[in-house]
DNA sequence: CGCGGGTAAGCGAACGTTCGCCCTCACTCA
DNA sequence: TGAGTGAGGGCGAACGTTCGCTTACCCGCG
């Protein structure tokens, strides 16, 4: 109807005008500090109820130089990976108490120069950081040096950034070392982007595993899927153009398995028979899968609760000191490996 | 090292010091405002870069009366649909120079108890309703009644708040008419949440498309699955063993159409032979289901942005009229329906 | 009766901005 | 020469809090 919006918003004189006190006396009992008569606090209490008060964070944190506010740094969430990552980050933070301001960065998008800046404009207590391709962003480091508290899912160039994550070259090992226990001796790994930190860390992984039980690394059997399905099945298809011999495949995340298992059905590779497939994550989809896919589970909603939980910790102890923690993953064997 | 930040935060009277002028001259020439010489401008400009000003939001915010903060409130948006939403309008709040802040709520939380005072205590200056289960908050209605703008993208139960979403009911039609026209006479359904909007639209689609070609709607066919993969599942399950004659299922999401088509598989029924499938959403994975899941485009990124357009557009009106916005959705056939 | 001590409440300042208004020049023009 | 003008810049107030200090008052005690 009007083009102005009528109610002003009842601030703490507002209540103190309603009950004959001062406005401070009121702000004493609306949060607990002072003393305060039974009556009076009581009446304060009423009038701050009868007009709906709602205290005004934005001028509180003026005053207490902190916001109890974290940033959450994230790229493209639609991924579903990190969406359960900020779920359990945002999970926690809101357990402590404090309020997520998020936003998302292009895919080509520096941060530096635009998200950074929003979330120190905002005054945030510390950021959490949730963006691959902040590995690559060596102007970052720079910029967050020894300024406020920050987590990171991801490696970070320069250092001393905290961060927190799975144990990817684990995943590898198990995922790997699984293949070789059913008797398979060529295998093959899809991985993911070249140079990202989890990308390199399972494939070490899995190299290690073949060095273990004697199996030559061949670079042959190591093609890149961008973890992307339909990037994933034509790498599978290249391998097998390489290497008719292929009798498994290790692929760094569920969604690239769900393009290998399609690639394989396109040659007539008969799974598990012909070529087993082993993924990563653990997504939901995983059991349901043609066949079911056997998975290493990565505990994405618990490192993001975790590092929620350092970043928290962080900031009310105001350290900066940097740390690494590292979660564990585990084997789910189901058909799709025999 | 040490327990206390070292770094105070620098002001615009910090810069104000540096360049010899009040600090409210600073205040001018960094946003714009009043006339100011060249020379002392650039003297300002400089000292603010050395210095490292950031300007205080906050404190802004307060004088201004409006944050350029917008609140989303969701449920677990780890679900990737949800997620989509969520990204779209995201991106289209930080085009507008728009910041989110965000909170989930539990799937048994009422949102009213926390959600929105943590919104108001922040003085956002909307709110994206992003939550399913608010369709049951009878309180909600109420509490957010003609106080700020708000957009939802559920329906929320009293009226009077914007919605944006897509044509649901357009959405049951198409999928249910592409399997009639594929042959199909015996078409069952497996639904969402009974008593949720969409899942009502949907089912309404699937009916008038059923009657609308003259064949008979029988509650027989129609099985909840409550938007999960193995309820799915077992819904199916149950559906055949009630009425073995089915030749084609509708499910109300890819997600639960995976389950359909699991089910399927295990009681040895051959898609599309003997029998077919449509789900709804088209998500990433739905061409690589086997067999390709024909299924129905349902726009969610658009759907989010649109929201957030909506939103920003009332708060820059002032306008808390209601407005309702349908968006278009579209029928992808693969090989799943034959 | 005067004094100390405790409790209840008020007061002023500060946090970092924006905004409207006033002052002070120097310059122009009649 | 004196009034008018307009640009450049300062000043005070306000936004809604918190916090430390001070004041007013009531009691009991010596």
């Amino acid at each position: 109807m009007s083009a102005r919006r009528a109610t002003r918003h009842v601030s703490v004189k507002d209540v103190a005008a309603r009950s004959g006190v001062s406005f401070q006396t009121t702000s004493k009992v609306l949060n607990g500090g002072g003393s305060v008569s039974e009556a009076t606090r009581a009446r304060i209490l009423q009038a701050a109820t009868d007009l709906g008060y709602v205290p005004n964070l934005q001028a509180r944190s003026l005053v207490m130089q902190r916001t109890r506010t974290v940033g959450v740094i994230t790229s493209d969430f639609s991924d579903h990976n990190l969406g359960r990552f900020i779920v359990g980050a945002e999970r926690e933070a809101r357990r402590q108490g404090y309020t997520v301001v998020m936003t998302s960065i292009e895919p080509e998008g520096s941060g530096t120069e635009y998200a950074l800046p929003a979330m120190m404009e905002r005054r945030v207590d510390g950021i959490l950081l949730a963006a691959p391709q902040m590995e690559e962003d060596e102007a970052l480091a720079h910029v967050l040096d020894r300024t406020l508290p920050v987590v990171s899912l991801y490696d970070v160039p320069g250092g001393g950034v905290s961060t927190v994550g799975s144990d990817d070259e684990l995943t590898g090992v198990l995922a790997t070392r699984h293949l070789v226990e059913k008797g398979r001796r060529v295998i093959a790994t899809v991985i993911g982007t070249r140079g990202r930190s989890v990308t390199e860390s399972r494939l070490r992984g899995y190299r290690r595993a073949l060095e273990e039980t004697g199996l030559p690394f061949d670079d042959e059997l190591v093609e890149e899927g961008g973890w992307e399905i339909a990037a994933a099945a034509t790498a599978t298809t290249r391998l097998f153009e390489r290497r008719a011999d292929i009798t498994a495949v290790f692929a760094q995340s569920d969604t690239m398995a769900v393009g290998v298992l399609s690639a394989l059905r396109r040659i007539r590779k008969e799974v598990p028979v012909d070529c087993a497939v082993v993924g990563c994550d653990d997504i939901d989809m995983a059991p349901y899968t043609v066949p079911p896919l056997t998975t290493i589970h990565v505990p994405f909603y618990e490192t993001g609760a975790e590092a929620m939980r350092l970043l928290l910790n962080l900031i009310s102890t105001g350290t900066v000191a940097p740390s690494k923690v590292v979660l564990p993953v585990h084997l789910i064997v189901r058909a799709s490996s025999g």
